[in-house]
DNA sequence: AATTCGGGGAT
DNA sequence: ATCCCAGAATT
């Protein structure tokens, strides 16, 4: 589609826009390496979240080439906080292979973009019509939404064919010369006019709307609810002898893959002390006192109960270290990426926090 | 096709 | 409490 014979929604979307854009960073540039990672970082995630962010990043690793060749553990300590880390891993095995194989340049085009780890269909097409102007359409939570509004579709968007049907809506809609702008903006639209509750009162494109016109914004888009999470028991054995702490790097196939812990011990409901910690033989007979934990930290899918005990092993004991376990000073452990839970841990206590916090 | 990956803000 | 966020990878 050209200009000059526009769908009247994507008329409206553009005159919308014009006069109702956020002056966002990523807005301002057409570098891909920019657009990536800004991208990257929002996916499922809100701007004002994500914005503090994307500025430490940019800072942190100005081009792709400083990024391929940064240390994996400082972009996890740079994401710390942010959630779904398999992003950062993603973020760095890019980096590396398009620094390597195609000498720093980013592919131009929707079909190279989206073989690369962590881009799927909705990033790619951001980066091909954000930075090289191609006319593919960004399907996110806000197009689905707008989508199903405006047109009346019931289908459910939690099923996967869902994104092919709106995929093909939205490429009907797309105009060839302004695929960037048009993009932007039917997101810019969703967040802001079109939202969850939608603010249909001051809506350009009310009288046209099939969800308006039969009163059912409410119902639209349709989407199967999800199960209810999971409760897990998280027990925290804070280990410290010579002003070094027992901790380890997750690496199982779980939550906070490539984040730093101290010594866990998870059972299938509230634990009083235990016996035996794992590997551990004899860690429990030495000076023991329960700390203050989060009664509750929440997660999309699984809702995790926690306590939390200080061991203090006396100098002289030997601690046989176990496997994947290390001791690290609190200079070490400050650099490591670790979950919101532990930092609430430390946070939550005097003791630790002082310890951990110079 | 369904599940798993975080964390926070709005309602 | 519930929803949802500029989703992708895995099962």
């Amino acid at each position: 589609m050209t200009k000059d014979n526009l769908h009247p929604f994507s008329e409206a979307i553009l005159s919308w826009y014009s006069s109702n854009a956020r002056d966002l960073p990523w807005r301002q540039t057409q570098d891909p390496y920019v657009i990536w990672l800004s991208e990257i970082i929002l996916q499922q995630t809100r701007v004002a979240q994500g914005l503090p962010y994307f500025h430490k990043l940019l800072n942190t690793f100005p081009t792709i080439n400083h990024l391929a060749e940064a240390d994996e553990a400082l972009l996890f300590r740079n994401w710390q906080g942010l959630g779904y880390y398999s992003r950062a891993r993603n973020l760095h095995k890019t980096a590396k292979l398009i620094a390597q194989k195609y000498h720093g340049l980013f592919p131009q085009t929707y079909h190279e973009l989206v073989k690369l780890p962590g881009i799927g269909p909705y990033t790619a097409a951001a980066i091909a019509s954000f930075s090289f102007g191609e006319a593919v359409p960004v399907v996110d939570g806000n197009v689905f939404r707008i989508l199903a509004r405006y047109f009346g579709i019931e289908i459910d968007i939690m099923q996967s064919s869902a994104r092919k049907e709106f995929t093909e809506i939205a490429q009907q809609l797309i105009p060839t010369d302004y695929a960037a702008t048009f993009n932007q903006a039917i997101m810019e639209f969703g967040s802001l006019q079109c939202s969850p509750v939608p603010n249909c009162g001051t809506c350009p494109l009310r009288l046209s709307c099939v969800a308006f016109e039969t009163q059912r914004t409410q119902l639209l888009p349709n989407k199967s609810k999800s199960k209810a999470p999971r409760n897990r028991y998280f027990n925290y054995f804070i280990v410290v002898q010579r002003n070094k702490f027992l901790v380890r790097m997750r690496a199982d196939k779980d939550i906070w893959q490539g984040l730093w812990e101290f010594v866990q011990h998870e059972t299938l409901q509230v634990a009083e002390l235990p016996d035996a910690i794992g590997p551990f033989e004899n860690l429990l007979t030495f000076p023991t006192t329960e700390l203050q934990a989060p009664a509750k930290h929440l997660l999309s899918h699984q809702r995790i109960f926690t306590r939390a005990w200080l061991i203090q092993v006396p100098d002289n004991v030997n601690i046989p270290v176990p496997e994947n376990f290390q001791w690290m000073d609190a200079q070490d452990f400050e650099n490591c990426g670790k979950p919101v839970l532990i930092l609430n841990l430390i946070t939550d206590n005097l003791v630790l926090h002082e310890w951990l916090h110079e």
